[in-house]
Order: structure tokens, then sequence, then C-alpha cells
DNA sequence: TTCTAACAAAAAATCGATTTTATTGTTGAA
DNA sequence: TTCAACAATAAAATCGATTTTTTGTTAGAA
């Protein structure tokens, strides 16, 4: 069969899930606030069952929280949290990425030169396709590991991110750091195998965001 | 009201939950195995819909795994990622009890020491019981890290562990090392808060166990 | 007024049935 | 014999309705 026919025929638990997903990381259903089946069966149009299952996977996201028989609710935010996502963050991904620096993969090299191409690409535009291809790159770094449990976590982690980023550029425009340095930085001692550099050029980079996100949350 | 009730009134949900995780963790439903909505239903006595919601929660542990259109899964299980779960336990158990240690918190102690009393009591007896106490001990040793994320990787790490212990008892009687011996290391360490010996015997004491239980894996 | 009990409304949880989708088995032509 | 098309079966996915549970409100007693 043909690729391009996926698209049209997934199933209604992942589009549910998708939507909602995406709702939650952008803030459009802000934090604590409470996930009726009943309104969003008619803002999506679908059944109980398919959303109930979405609401169930976004749960282990821990983007969502469910409480005894009183219903889920988009999962709260708090400045803690996020400095611990920050700290996690640092710690697993030089993990990871010292890992991959070690196995001396030529494909990962070629993935993480094209990702980070795209990511300047399209960094000019200033749409969603930055934030897609930002994940792509940070991911990137990291995909050859040869642990996918912690790339999972590091990607629940970095999602988990996103949510404050959201919530902080609602309140002033983000970042008039040179961002795109930082990521030329690390990538550069990536590419020469400096897993010192490398580790902490990413650290800091993260540090750097999370200093300033740090500001503007609670 | 009163503490005891919420236990005759879980979910459905919640029940099948408990009842599918416990047969995958103790082998009772293989690697691999399907797992039909319609068996689970006769079996367990319920509904489609608490099925399909507890088998979306298990695909979140990574217990479970779930194919487009074509149902659940028994995730597999496999050698490389039987080291994968030990050398990431390895890590993350280490810099969350070196945080425990860092913090020096009163009721952290408390909680350990009864945690290990209670571990050596139940495993004179040769019951569930250990297994539930045993968990508790090395849980309790991470409780005080301040970072509830990092101690849900760890939980989630540890409970894809039983699978592989299960899965290695099925040939041989498990350990005639002392357990007891590399616990009572541990905790004489952490009550200390020798950070360096402690994680070493915790490391030393999950490579033990792993050597032994590479053996009897694929 | 303040507290409690009873009731009504809202929402979650669950069920049974229907619709869709995948798998299996069969037939017939090359 | 081998393969393709088709039909039959089995199973997943979804829906609509029912049952439980929680929440909110009101009435009556202390």
């Amino acid at each position: 069969m043909s690729e391009e026919k996926q698209n049209s025929q997934q199933s209604s638990t992942q589009r549910v899930y998708q939507e909602i997903r995406s709702d939650i990381l952008t803030i459009r259903r802000v934090p604590g606030e409470r996930l009726k089946i009943d309104s969003i069966k008619e803002e999506l149009g679908t059944g109980a069952s398919p959303i109930r299952e979405a609401l169930s996977l976004l749960t282990s996201d821990q983007l969502v929280d469910r409480l005894d028989q009183r219903g889920f609710r988009v999962a709260k935010t708090s400045r803690s949290q996020f400095l611990e996502i920050l700290e996690l963050r640092c710690n697993l991904e030089t993990l990871a990425l010292r890992r991959c620096l070690a196995t001396q993969c030529k494909d990962w090299e070629n993935e993480l030169v094209l990702a980070h191409h795209h990511m300047n690409r399209s960094n000019i535009r200033n749409d969603g396709q930055f934030e897609f291809n930002h994940k792509k790159f940070h991911m990137a770094l990291l995909s050859a590991c040869q642990s996918p449990i912690l790339i999972r976590f590091c990607d629940q982690l970095y999602d988990l991110n996103i949510r404050y980023r959201h919530l902080a550029r609602q309140t002033k425009e983000y970042s008039q750091r040179d961002i795109d340095a930082e990521h030329l930085a690390i990538f550069n001692a990536a590419i020469r195998h400096d897993a010192d550099t490398a580790c902490a050029r990413l650290t800091e980079h993260y540090q750097k965001t999370g200093d300033f996100l740090a500001l503007m949350i609670d």
C-alpha cells in the first residue's frame, strides 16, 4: 500500500489525543481547567469512548490529572515543577548525549546535520514549524544513545517544558538572546565529539532559557 | 467519611488496570501475547470501555503496546531492554539518592528505617508481601529527593524490571546471594549520610542482581 | 444564623449494540 | 501450483443510552 493513506485514516482516539494535547501544550486549555467529556464531545464531534481513552493517555504523559470519579483536568503547573523539569533535562540529556558521542555512529551525525539545517531554515519564519524543528534538533542530539526508554523520558520532559514556554510567552515576547548561536555551539561540539563541551553548552542553553523563563512564571 | 470505604468502591477501570498489570508483571500474561477485549470482558466480567481505558494506561507504563487498529498486546521483553533498565536505574536512582542525602530530612530517615524493618520482617515468609515491602524500601531511599517526576521514572523502571525477575525465576530459584546484607549496607550508608558509599552499594546491588538474571534471560 | 438532610441537576462511568477494520479462508483463473 | 479477488469471520473502534456518583441547592431543625 502507499504511505499517504495513514493520514486520513487515523483513529478517532488518536485525533482527539493530538487535539487536546496540542491545546494543553499551547495553554489554550489552561492548567487546572476541567475537561468535561460532554463538552469535548460536542467540540470535537465524537463519542465518549475515544475521549476517555485519549485523556487516559494524556494522564500518563503527566499533562492531565484524573480524580477518583470526578473526571479529568489539565495538570497544574508550578514554579517548582518548572525547575524540576529543567534540572532533569540537564541530567538526562547530557547522559544521553554522552552515549551518542561514545558510539561514533555515522547515521547519527548525518541526522544531526540535517536537523540543525532544518531548524535554522525554519527559524526565519515565525510559525509553529520552528517549534517542530527545534524539537527535532534536540531529540536528534540524543537519538543514537541506544536507550529507547531514556529517549522517551527526554521526550516527555521536552513536552512538559513546552507548556512553560507558552506560559511565559503570554506575558512578554520570548527571547532576545542569540539562540541560534547557542544551538550552533552545541552542534559544533557534538560534531567534533567533544563530549564535555557539548554537555556544557547544552546545560548552559537550558539554564539560560530557564533563568529567562523563571522570571515570568508564577 | 471513614477510610475503609475506598477499597470497596474503586472504579471498574482501576480494578481492570490493577488486574492486568499484575498479570503482566508476573508473566501470567506473557510478553507479546494478544490482549483481546472480548476475552478480557468475559474473564473480568466487565464492559469494553473500562478495559480499553485500562489498556491505554498500561500503554503509557510501557507494559502494553497498541497497534494501529489491531488492538493491544503485552509489550515484548528483550535482553537489551533488561540491560537498559538496569543501567537507567543505576543512573536515576543514585541521582535521587544523592539529593535525599543532601536535604537532611528527618522524616525521610524515619520512613527509611520503617521500610527497612518491614522488608526484613516480611523476608522470612516467602509470599508476595516481600515484593511489596522490597519496593517500598527502594522507593523510600528516593522519596525525599524533591522531584516527583524523577520518582515516577524510577517507579516505572522498578516495575518494568519486576517482569524480568519473574521471567528468570521461572527457570530457576531466584538468588542464593545474601540480599539482606546488600540492603543493609545500602541502608547503613544512607543513614550515616555517606552518599558515595550508599550509591556504590546501590549500584553494586543492582549490578549483581542484574548479572545473575542476565544469565537466564533470552 | 448555622448545620444537616433530602432532593435535584450535572457529570462521570459503564454497558450493550452497531459500525468499521483487519484477518482468514475459499474460489477460480493464469 | 500460485496468485488475486472476494466473501466470511473475528476483532477493534465507536456510538447512544443507562446507571452511578458527585455536586449544588433548598428546606427544616437546632
